[in-house]
DNA sequence: TCGCTGACTAAGCGCTTGCTCAGCATGGTG
DNA sequence: CACCATGCTGAGCAAGCGCTTAGTCAGCGA
């Protein structure tokens, strides 16, 4: 269908050498599919021919097309949340760190657009016991954010009324590129990146 | 289901009085559906059975089940226009204007989240045809929101250094708020809106 | 009383879905 | 060579899908 390469659309899929490529490709063609269509109207037929094989095939691969879901889900969750910490544990005053949280987590859901979709908008999909799990990813997402923005608030570099709704709103912005960013975009993730880190700062009121 | 009132959900919906009471039903199951389930993962069974009615009933008052989700998008991006609109041509100045347009968008996108769930998730599911008009309602709401930034920006009230991306970064935000909003939120719909047009303002540059 | 209409249902058609299973080719091992 | 594990396919099953059809029935004007 495209050929955009799967590094570009999720950098860190994990398994691409371990995993038996056969499978690999499942999964990335699973992205691509729940994405487009959604998880419901994604036949398994449509997954196995994007990746080249019969729809038996799947099976010995993965338990159940809910089971490709979960993996998709849990691992683009688990990779947001390594980006988070990672920006937030870095060098800097609280300013600097979320300026540099909201650079990553903006181009993030801009460039891995695809599985940022399948991430953010087919939880409701998800098998009960995967669901439990992603949402705890979630739940560790939002702390981090809210953790740091308190800790402007307690440092004098951020002005926010409401440590919640601030964070909510921080994230709403990032997650919500991956609804509307397309390949026909201007921007590349990284301005998008810069100028929404920007658009952040100043809502939160830091000085810059 | 719920016992919520149609009215908290969906304050606008048309034809409440003028439509038979059997087709506003239909619509009023579909939309709770839609939102729930998503559209494919929605059956003419489950709409039916929730109007009190039988499968074979949809079909005197739909020509199909997209006819419905069709119904629904066109009726609510007019709403959301509407609303954009009305908050853009009262009076005050740019500032003013934002910040009770972020107000009522905001506060519609929390109290009406079922519709808007249907509304801003659910286009993928539209006939060719319907979604044309729907993307030209999304249009006109992006323009209406550029061109008060832009006045804005020319009045000296707002510092942006790009309308395109700021406009998105309002809207986005609004939308957004439909995913995550449930009724276990501790903030109304309206204490949500005056918080986010605060931070809608500071992020533009208004001096407030 | 009558025929007619509009709203509705019970039954089910044709098709697609997620998933299974018997069997086949391949390549490494004795 | 035989043997088997692995990875896969072709065929197809049971269930469920959107939608249709034939028919019921209350209400109504003449």
């Amino acid at each position: 269908m495209t050929s955009t390469p799967m590094a570009d659309l999720w950098p860190t899929l994990p398994g691409a050498d371990t995993r038996p490529e056969a499978a690999y490709r499942l999964l990335q063609a699973a992205v691509e599919s729940f994405a487009e269509r959604g998880f419901h109207a994604t036949t398994t037929r449509d997954i196995a021919t994007s990746a080249g094989m019969s729809p038996a095939a799947l099976y010995i691969h993965y338990q159940s097309k809910a089971a490709l879901l979960a993996e998709i889900s849990q691992a683009g969750h688990a990779a947001t949340l390594a980006l988070v910490r990672d920006a937030v544990v870095g060098e800097g005053g609280p300013a600097v760190r979320m300026r540099r949280l909201v650079e990553q987590f903006t181009a993030w859901h801009a460039r891995a657009r695809t599985v940022g979709r399948v991430v953010n908008y087919e939880l409701h999909a998800l098998p009960e016991d995967a669901y439990a799990v992603v949402a705890a990813l979630r739940l560790d997402i939002e702390r981090e954010v809210s953790a740091l923005i308190e800790a402007g608030a307690a440092a004098g570099e951020f002005q926010v009324s409401e440590v919640r709704t601030a964070a909510r709103a921080v994230t709403s912005l990032g997650i919500d590129v991956s609804r509307w960013y397309t390949d026909r975009s201007t921007e590349t993730p990284e301005e998008l990146g810069r100028r929404y880190g920007e658009l952040v700062l100043r809502m939160l009121g830091a000085r810059i």
